[in-house]
RNA sequence: GCCCUGUUCGUCUAGUUGGUUAGGACGCAAGAUUUUCAUUCUUGAAAUCAGGAGUUCAAAUCUCCUACAGGGUACCA
């Protein structure tokens, strides 16, 4: 029989949720959800140094946002609970205790000053310190030590912790499944630390112990965990857990946009885009960070971007809904090497997508920025209604990648323009100009209010044609007028939007503010 | 230092059984469209496949070496 797919994504509480781990719980999640299995959240909070508050419920809130669901994990439980390791102590002291009492580990007395002095003056010597078959011989643990003194130490309370024996000249191997057959070889590795002083476990131990009592079938982590994974391949050997060890999957790196290196904190605040799903602040330094969301990125464009970040299905198709990443994607498929962000095609995913958003739906949106925006506007905002923003939006979507965007595109629509762009009023505002306007002006006033845009574009093209002017001599000047720039969507349809009183205004104020 | 993993246009990548004008996307440039700006469309520039050696009639694809990059080397995950 098939075993069934489980796979989880493990944090630690340290901080906000990098987004190459958001990619890799995504991954995870994909692949779960393909193979009808079930993906959990686990909350790895062994090293209760390093516990920030907030940051699990910061972890939460950011699947929330995307739209990824646990089936099983901290704050929605399940029957492998608890998903929390703090909450799980107990058990890996039995778990340990079993390895050393068949061999595969031992209990070492070396303080952590000891062992920095060693590690420092091998550092002296251009050597480079391991606890492992070459020094442990020599070393304070239960393998130098006489059983009558290892247990006098442990019965007077003395601190140990307990390490791993790797066994001497054996080949570890594995097959990881993005990167195919590795191998190592035993007396390279050192003797990891499996349960720390603190009555705590390290990773390697609580991993282990916990894929597989929760019966994970597949680990699929960052490419930082490879060197260590030949220790937990043993691990599982030496708790006879070998037929149901887990699948490896080691994804790449997700990269600094320049330079070189992992993308990091800084990198976002240094090159202006978001290193993490949702806006973050320090507890304790204030220090805040930005986020997608917060920076008006949709969470599908979001999700789309990471997926293609190191993964393709091979044909030139760039979007893809989530369903259709859960078809489609293959851990075959994943990318061996490390990819760099790339803001500038982030921004173009986020306009792809903010194109579906509905008009009417953007314009909800972009209602309450407005309220927010009453200083800003010239016209009494309690008369602005959803039906005519939903015609700007209509108007200028296509030219936004963001939501935020729609005021940059819009802002002529609710304020007057209160200087005229230098360069554009030199470029189209020629001599006798003005004069001209004002001819325009008149005439535009006389034409009735009933289909008025439609009327003066019918008198503007004919004006044109009779005076022998060219297009761009009479609009621009009119959308200098109405814009203050020459640029925006089709001036009839500012025209129409703006309607007759408001453009024959904004004309007065240029013909009477606009000199040469 | 040692160990592991990588290396195709500026960037993300296609290439999976050796035979392709090495394809696409973002970005960039030009042109078209637009009264303008943007969008859109078309076209283009852009990779001696990190370098070298070998196997072969034939190598981006297989082997080895070198270089470079990244990761690891904690009582952190």
């Amino acid at each position: 029989m098939e075993r069934k797919v489980r796979v989880r994504f493990a944090p630690s509480p340290t901080g906000p949720l990098h987004i190459g781990g958001v990619r890799t719980a995504l991954y995870n999640y994909l692949f779960a959800k393909q193979n009808n299995g079930d993906f959990l959240l686990r909350i790895e909070d062994t090293d209760r140094t390093r516990f920030v508050e907030g940051a699990e419920e910061y972890i939460i809130e950011s699947f929330k946002w995307l739209g990824i669901k646990f089936d099983e994990g901290v704050g929605i439980g399940g029957e492998y609970g608890p998903y929390k390791q703090s909450e799980r102590k107990d058990l890996y002291k039995d778990y340990a205790m079993k390895l050393i009492e068949n061999g595969n580990a031992y209990y070492a007395f070396d303080t952590a000053e000891e062992l920095d002095k060693i590690r420092k003056e091998f550092e002296q010597n251009k050597k480079n310190f391991q606890y492992d078959c070459n020094t442990r011989q020599s070393l304070r643990n239960s393998l130098t030590l006489s059983k009558q003194e290892t247990e006098d130490l442990l019965k007077n309370g003395s601190h140990y912790v307990i390490r791993f024996l790797f066994p001497k000249d054996t080949t570890i191997e594995f097959d990881d499944m993005i990167r195919g057959h590795i191998s190592m070889e035993s007396n390279l590795l050192d003797d990891k630390v499996l349960y720390k002083s603190d009555g705590m476990p390290t990773y390697h131990l609580a991993n282990i112990v916990d894929d597989h009592l929760m019966k994970i079938s597949h680990v699929i982590r960052g490419e930082e965990w490879l060197p260590s994974c030949p220790l937990h391949v043993c691990l599982y050997k030496a708790f006879g857990w070998q037929d149901s060890m887990p699948q490896f999957a080691h994804l790449p790196l997700l990269l600094k946009p320049d330079g070189k290196g992992k993308l990091s904190k800084r990198d976002g605040d240094r090159l202006g885009f978001p290193v993490f799903p949702l806006q973050w602040t320090d507890p304790k330094t204030k220090e805040v960070s930005s986020g997608y969301r917060e920076s008006g990125y949709l969470p599908e464009a979001v999700i789309n971007m990471l997926a293609l970040l190191g993964w393709n299905d091979g044909t030139e198709q760039e979007i893809f809904t989530l369903d259709e990443l859960i078809e489609k994607f293959s851990i075959e498929r994943i990318s061996k090497h490390g990819a760099k962000f790339d803001l500038e095609k982030a921004k173009w995913f986020n306009h792809q997508y903010l194109q579906h958003i509905p008009s009417k739906d953007l314009a909800t949106l972009f209602l309450e920025e407005l309220k927010q925006r009453d200083s800003e506007i010239d016209f009494d905002s309690s008369k602005i209604d959803l039906q005519s923003i939903t015609a700007i939006v209509d108007l200028v979507k296509e030219r936004c990648s963001f939501e935020k965007d729609l005021w940059e595109q819009s802002y002529f629509f609710f304020t007057r323009p209160k200087t005229y762009e230098e360069k554009a009023v030199k470029k189209r505002w020629k001599e006798g100009m003005t004069e001209r306007m004002s001819d325009i002006f008149s005439k535009l006033n006389a034409i009735e209010d009933n289909s008025w845009a439609e009327k003066a574009e019918e008198f503007l093209m004919d004006y044109i044609q009779k005076n022998e002017l060219n297009m761009g001599q009479v609009m621009n000047c009119i959308r200098l007028a109405v814009v203050g720039d020459t640029k925006g969507p089709n001036m009839v349809d500012i025209m129409r939007l703006l309607g007759k009183n408001e453009i024959l205004k904004r004309i007065k104020t240029a013909i009477n503010n606009i000199h040469l």
